[in-house]
DNA sequence: ACCTGAACACCGTTCAAGT
DNA sequence: ACCTGAACACCGTTCAAGT
C-alpha cells in the first residue's frame, strides 16, 4: 500500500509473505479461529494459511497445544475488567467481571476446553488473577481462601462454556430431559418429583446462581479443618 | 474351553467373532480404554478389535461422542453409593460419594472431558443423581437450590479430573507456578504476595475443600432474587 | 437388515535434506 | 538457524455394493 517510496524496483507484490515469527503465527491463528471456529486452528489448515508447510511451525511453537493455549491468552486480552476499578458491591463488580470472562468464552466454543487443560500463564491470564483477588480482598475474603477461591471460580465459569460449547446438542440435551422425564417414580422418587426443574431455567440464571454460590461458599467456608 | 459337549463338528475354534451387537461394543470398548486409555478408543481402532471395519459400527452407535458417553455411563457404574443408605452427617457421605466419582474419573483420564460434553443420560448416571439429590434433601436444603446445586457439584468434581487429565503438565504445570513466581510486585501487587499458595497443596484437599465450598454455599443461597 | 471395502477429506509430528 | 517436502502413522464418516 505505501509502495510510492518503497525504494527502486519494488521488491515483489505478491502476498509478501511475511517471515514467520511466533506472534505473527498466533495473530493469524486468533483470525482463522474467529473466521472459522477453533477446530479448523490445525497445525497443517494454519500453515497453509501462512503460505507454508506444517513443519515450519514447529520452530516457534511447541505443538497443537501450545498454539491453542497462546490464542486463549489472546482473547483473555478481551475480557472486560473496568469494573475492577469502579465503585460500589463487590461481589457485583466480581461477577460482571465473570460473566464477561464467560461471554468471551461462549463466543469460540472449543476454547473453552483449552481453557481448562493449559493451565494457562499468559500476560492477560494473570492480569485476569490479579484483578479477581482484588475483588476478593476488597470483600475481605481471607487470603487463603481467595486463592483457592479463583480457581472454583474460574474453573465455574470454564465449565459451564464448555458445557454450552458442546451443545450441538439440540438432540443431545433432549435425550437427557426426556431420560429423566421417563424414569420410575419407584426407583427415582425425587428425579421423577423435581423432573423438568433441573434442567430449567436461562443459562445466564444459573450462571449467575453459580457465582453466587461460589462467592458466598467461599468467603464462609474456612481452609483449616480440611480434614472432614 | 468348554469344547468337548460343544456338539458335532466343533463350530470352528477361532475368535469366534460374535456377532455385533450395541452392548458388545460398549463392552469391548471398555475393555480397551482400560488397557489402552480412551485415546485409543477410535471408531477405527475398536472395528479393529472387533474383527470387522469402522463402518459396521454405525449401525450401532452414532459416531464417536456417543460411544464414549456410553462408555462413560458403564464406568459410573463403579461410583461408591453405599454411602447414601448409611447413617451420619450427610454432608461427609456427599463428599464420599463426589469423591468416588472423581476418582474414577482421575483413572480415566479423557473419560472426564466427556463427561462434561456429554450431558449423560445413561441409567447409571441418572442413580447418581438420585443418590445426590436423596442426600441433599436429607440435608434440608431446599428442592430448588438442590436441583440446580447437583449440577455444580458434578460440574466441580468433572472439571477437577480434566485438569488433571490434561496433566502431562509436569512442564505445563511448572511454566503456570513459575509465571506467577515471575510476576513483578509493581503491576500485579497480590499475585507477587500469594505467589504459591495458589498452587499449593495436595489435590485431595483442594477438592474435600471445593467440596464443602459448594455445599455450603448451595445450601445458604437462595434462588430467588436471580436478579443481582 | 446388516455388513463391507474403498474412498474422501482430513489430522500431528518427525526427519533428512536443503538454504 | 530456519525452512521444506515427504513420510509415518493415524483419524471420522459416508456410500455403493454385496449378502
Amino acid at each position: 500500500m505505501t509502495d510510492e517510496k518503497a525504494g527502486p524496483r519494488s521488491r515483489r507484490e505478491r502476498p509478501a509473505k511475511a517471515a514467520l515469527t511466533r506472534s505473527g503465527i498466533v495473530a493469524t491463528a486468533v483470525e482463522l479461529m474467529r473466521a472459522e471456529g477453533l477446530a479448523r486452528v490445525t497445525m497443517r489448515r494454519l500453515a497453509q494459511e501462512l503460505d507454508t508447510g506444517a513443519a515450519s511451525l514447529y520452530v516457534y511453537v511447541r505443538n497443537t497445544a501450545e498454539l491453542h493455549a497462546a490464542v486463549l491468552d489472546e482473547l483473555l486480552g478481551a475480557v472486560d475488567l473496568t469494573p475492577v476499578k469502579e465503585t460500589g458491591d463487590w461481589q457485583a463488580r466480581l461477577t460482571q467481571v465473570l460473566q464477561s470472562y464467560t461471554a468471551m468464552l461462549l463466543d469460540y466454543p472449543g476454547l473453552a476446553q483449552s481453557a481448562l487443560l493449559a493451565r494457562p500463564s499468559g500476560k492477560n491470564y494473570l492480569r485476569l488473577i490479579e484483578s479477581l483477588l482484588a475483588l476478593l480482598s476488597e470483600g475481605g475474603v481471607p487470603k487463603g481462601q481467595a486463592g483457592w477461591g479463583i480457581d472454583l471460580l474460574l474453573q465455574f465459569a470454564t465449565a459451564t462454556a464448555v458445557e454450552h460449547a458442546g451443545s450441538e446438542s439440540a438432540g443431545e440435551w433432549q435425550a437427557a430431559v426426556d431420560a429423566v422425564r421417563t424414569v420410575s417414580a419407584e426407583t427415582h422418587p425425587r428425579l421423577a418429583e423435581q423432573g423438568d426443574d433441573l434442567f430449567a431455567g436461562p443459562g445466564d440464571a444459573r450462571l449467575e446462581w453459580g457465582i453466587r454460590v461460589l462467592i458466598n461458599g467461599i468467603s464462609s467456608t474456612p481452609r483449616e479443618g480440611t480434614s472432614l
